[in-house]
RNA sequence: GGGCUGGUAGCUCAGGUGGUAGAGUGUCGCCUUGGCAUGGCGGAGGCCCCGGGUUCAAAUCCCGGCCAGUCCA
């Protein structure tokens, strides 16, 4: 499958079967082993593998002016947030992914060819090994050089590659006769193409690919045209290899972890560390139970019993966990991840937590914010971008904190709660459901259940596949596939982009699609971009015909109309059309597209860098954006940025848009190109408020930002943990939501016949006078109706040795409840009452002793009513009733009075 | 994007097969005391998140919304 040879043989490499796992595999001189894990272990630890030490940073600077001096282009790093320019995946997990999906497609120029960039990677599907097995990260730089081969151009390709590889290894002092080549195959993001590893004593430091298919539906390979040199060199494990660390952590952020170790007091013991890593060096790490195999195995070399193990390794491994995950989370959070609920978000904040309960575990006093500053302190030495947002990320993290601290509590609570009830239910262990349910809903991780309930006494068990368990009941999502449209028609001209005003304009019919016309130009807006179509109509030979929607297919925009009226176009085909938007709702449009970038621009200002537009939907009366924040925007806030939004408008600064090529506008002006959205093409159509703002639009825009008028903002809500939606309006629109709100405070404020300004005043005290009125009257209910009761009491009657009484009262239900167990209960000195009133309620109760005589008021109480037509209920002791035949109340009085005689 | 919880007194929460809204704590008053801690008794304090619907009757059931928490992709 391999044919990348040559170059090797060049070298003095010659190809070999390992004799473990039976890869192929190239190196010079003898060896029968391929030189990764687990078919050679590690030979390095303690025992570096290059001429000197490089410590993370060092070996950074010499790949990258290595591969400068070779002909790349350095490349600034990308954010680690994906989002940025990309919308299928959250995290960069590769450096390939800064250049997917748009310079590997070929829809876009690559920033520079050949490149050489460190880009810091994240991955966390192994982060439950993170600290444990001294070589797995969450957060690690992957260097790579990156060629992209054309038909016109081809860059380099495989002997390039592995020369340049080669001769990078040996120019940092490794024994080439330490390297060994295995061949392989890799795919993945739809790709495919062979690949080699590259060892050297026992660790996989790099991973050339060449990409050159594309992986169909079936599972069939297609070439494709765009061929890539995409290579992975693990940073860390360079460092690591040249040290001879214990652990890829020590090599990497050992400053950081020195610290933590001081801080905890905690004693590392090197040779435990060493010891473990050795051996998970051989080993696949997957799963829990692998990790207690390694763990066993462990024991085993060093002699110990895996309580001493554990003992010992437990703090170390927090210290590293929380080394790692701190790195991770500061360019998460200075990239631009909000710690939420949901998708990246989610995966921030799972970070943090499990941060800090190893902060918990190893007994730091430290809160999480002052081990981040530790981490900055560290991190910013290499990426100085990271300092500017050090208060940003304090701000998040402590409130993150707080946050998880609250939810920690409560959990706890829950806990207990859910024990005592179970143990009412006289249960002695707690059924999975429960423990599924503390998890799923309330975030309660099984092993706090656990802990809680040994407190308790209270049996819990945890299956060991516990999380597995859980995953298994959520389904996969099934993902609809869109079905491409196929058009035989040319690009439209867009008349907007070169006259922004014009209103009418003329042009050729080319034809028509389903209910769609379509013309060579047009001055309608397709929807696109938050931004609704226009509307308006065509008009041929006197005939008007209604355009109900514009929206753009591939670059055709397809006019919609009726149903009737697409007959109406046919006979014109090639001919002449004239066409008119409709104006006052473009202009409407206008304002509230301009008056969108004004507002994320302020809200930027006013909260900070780290406001970053997640959607937005524009319309002719109100708009809505939304927004990354990590809290609610406070109404003073709100205020802030409605004013500054507004100045913006008042300083009439100018639009000006500008077409320009992709990688020359992200050059200019970054990815904060992409707040509205990522936008496809070579070309790029620029939005910039000079002074304020830069986007990537392709919407209308005003000319000067005071065209805006007025800008409203009227309110916000939380559609999501982390973002937040701002409703706003523009233009007269803003002037009608300003009335609106004036009509609201003249309505109010007059019911109380005051000003607005004495609005809050009066309703807080007709509020409170409501009440203490309504408490008023409750008490006066309850001494009328014992009134009422004194005044009925000789109406008694006895049946059998019960007192009863039956009296239509004029009372309302809950009156006829007071007297009613008044008599029974507080007085005692009736058994039965059954009360009417005039408008056809009923109401029953009866003392403990007719009780304890078997009577049951509610089921007497039901008959009853029924006989006004309706029905009733409630409890044995008290019960009520009602019906609209108000007039037949005696009636149902006597009928309950007859029914006790024949108890 | 999907799922699951929850919203009841100032606070923490019970309750709820539809039928008299509860506890603990805090608060106020009285008693016990030289004073404090404590203890005892009594009181005040609820749009049971909001809006519809079903019903004789909804805090409870149904639908919608708002707010909060949480799991997954």
């Amino acid at each position: 499958m391999i044919t990348m040879s040559r170059q090797l043989e060049e070298l003095g490499f010659t190809k070999k079967t390992c004799i473990t796992c039976g890869n192929d595999f190239w190196s010079i001189g003898d060896r029968n082993t391929c030189g990764d894990a687990p078919c050679d272990e590690y030979t390095f630890i303690g025992n570096p593998a290059t001429d000197k030490k490089y410590d993370l940073y060092e070996i950074q600077k010499a790949f990258t002016e290595f591969f400068a001096q070779h002909g790349h282009t350095p490349i600034k790093r990308y954010p680690v947030l994906a989002k940025r320019w990309r919308d299928d995946v959250f995290l960069v997990g590769a450096s390939i992914y800064d250049f997917q999906p748009w310079v590997t497609s070929g829809a876009v120029e690559p920033p520079a060819n050949p490149l050489v960039i460190a880009q810091p990677s994240i991955r966390l599907n192994d982060v439950d090994n993170v600290g444990r097995t001294g070589r797995h990260m969450t957060c690690f730089t992957m260097g790579a050089h990156h060629a992209f081969n054309t038909d016109k151009e081809q860059i380099y390709w495989e002997d390039e590659t592995v020369k340049y590889c080669h001769d990078f290894i040996k120019s940092i002092g490794i024994n080439p006769e330490e390297i060994t080549y295995i061949e392989s195959w890799w795919k993945g993001g739809g790709n495919a193409g062979p690949c080699y590893e590259i060892c050297v004593r026992g660790v996989e430091l790099a991973t050339l690919v060449f990409i050159k298919y594309k992986t169909l539906p079936d599972g069939k390979l297609e070439e494709i045209p765009l061929t890539v040199v995409d290579t992975g060199y693990g940073l860390e494990r360079f460092a690591w290899i040249s040290q001879g660390t214990p652990t890829a952590y020590d090599a990497s952020f050992g400053p950081v972890i020195q610290t933590l170790k001081e801080l905890s007091g905690v004693e590392v013991d090197e040779r435990i560390l060493a010891e473990n890593a050795q051996v998970a060096g051989m080993m696949d790490i997957e799963t829990f139970a692998d990790l207690r195999e390694l763990r066993s195995k462990v024991a085993d070399r060093l002699n110990i019993s895996l309580d001493d193990l554990e003992m010992a390794t437990k703090p170390m491994e927090a210290i590293y966990v929380i080394a790692d995950h701190t790195r991770c989370l500061a360019f998460m959070l200075a990239d631009g991840v909000i710690p939420s609920n949901v998708k990246e978000g989610y995966l921030a904040r799972l970070v943090l937590r499990r941060t800090i309960r190893f902060i918990k575990e190893l007994g730091l006093k430290e809160s999480l914010a002052d081990i981040m500053r530790i981490q900055l302190d560290f991190l910013s030495k290499t990426y100085p971008e990271i300092r500017q947002s050090q208060d940003h990320i304090i701000n998040v993290i402590n409130l993150e904190d707080k946050r998880y601290d609250k939810t920690v509590s409560k959990g706890r609570e829950l806990v207990k709660r859910s024990i005592k009830k179970l143990r009412k239910k006289n249960k002695t262990e707690m059924p999975f459901e429960t423990l599924k349910e503390l998890y799923e809903s309330h975030g309660i991780p099984p092993e706090t259940t656990k802990e809680i309930s040994e407190k308790m006494e209270f049996e819990v068990k945890v299956p060991d596949n516990f999380y597995t368990l859980v995953a298994a009941e959520h389904e996969e999502e099934v993902q609809e596939e869109k079905a491409e449209i196929e058009f035989e028609f040319p690009a439209t001209d867009l008349l907007f982009y070169k006259n922004p005003f014009d209103t009418q304009f003329e042009a050729h019919v080319l034809g028509t699609y389903e209910n769609n016309v379509i013309l060579d130009q047009t001055v309608f807006y397709p929807e696109g971009g938050g931004q609704p179509s226009d509307i308006g109509y065509l008009e041929i030979r006197g005939e008007k015909i209604k355009v109900l929607h514009a929206e753009k297919i591939n670059n055709t925009v397809l006019h919609r109309v009726a149903e009737e009226d697409i007959e109406k176009v046919h006979p014109y085909k090639g001919q002449i059309i004239t066409g008119q938007i409709d104006i006052s709702r473009r202009m409407a449009l206008t304002r509230n597209h301009t008056a969108t970038h004004l507002i994320v621009a302020a809200a930027r200002k006013i909260l900070g860098d780290h406001i970053w537009q997640a959607g937005a939907q524009k319309g002719v009366k109100k708009s809505r954006i939304d927004l990354t924040h990590y809290k609610r925007i406070e109404p003073e806030e709100l205020q802030e940025i409605e004013l500054l939004a507004n100045k913006f408008v008042m300083e009439n600064r100018p639009v000006l848009t500008n077409w320009m090529a992709r990688a020359e506008a992200e050059k200019k002006y970054g990815f904060i190109l992409y707040q509205g959205g990522i936008v496809p093409g070579m070309d790029i159509r620029t939005v910039l408020v000079d002074g304020v703002d830069v986007q990537a639009c392709a919407g209308t825009h005003c000319n000067q930002t005071g065209d805006i008028g007025l800008i409203k903002i009227t309110k916000t809500e939380r559609i999501q943990d982390g973002v937040e939606r701002i409703e706003f309006s523009a233009g007269e629109a803003a002037i009608e939501a300003a009335q609106r709100n004036d009509n609201i405070l003249k309505e109010s404020s007059d019911v109380f016949k005051v000003t607005p300004e004495q609005l809050p005043k009066t309703c807080d005290r007709f509020f409170n006078e409501w009440k203490s009125f309504k408490n008023e009257i409750n008490k006066l209910k309850g001494e009328i109706a014992s009134l009422k009761t004194d005044g009925i009491l000789n109406k008694t009657e006895k049946i059998g040795d019960l007192v009863v009484l039956s009296e239509i009262i004029d009372s309302d239900m809950s009156e006829l409840i007071k007297m009613a167990t008044d008599l029974t209960e507080k007085q005692g000195k009736v058994d039965v009452v059954v009360l009417g009133s005039i408008e056809g309620k009923i109401v029953g109760a009866v003392s403990k002793k007719a009780l304890e005589n078997g009577i049951k008021i509610n089921g007497i109480i039901k008959d009853s009513a029924a006989v006004l037509g309706g029905g009733g209920g409630g409890r044995p002791n008290l019960a009520q009733g009602a019906g609209p035949k108000a007039e037949k109340i005696q009636e149902a009085l006597d009928f309950a009075v007859n029914e006790l005689k024949k108890i």
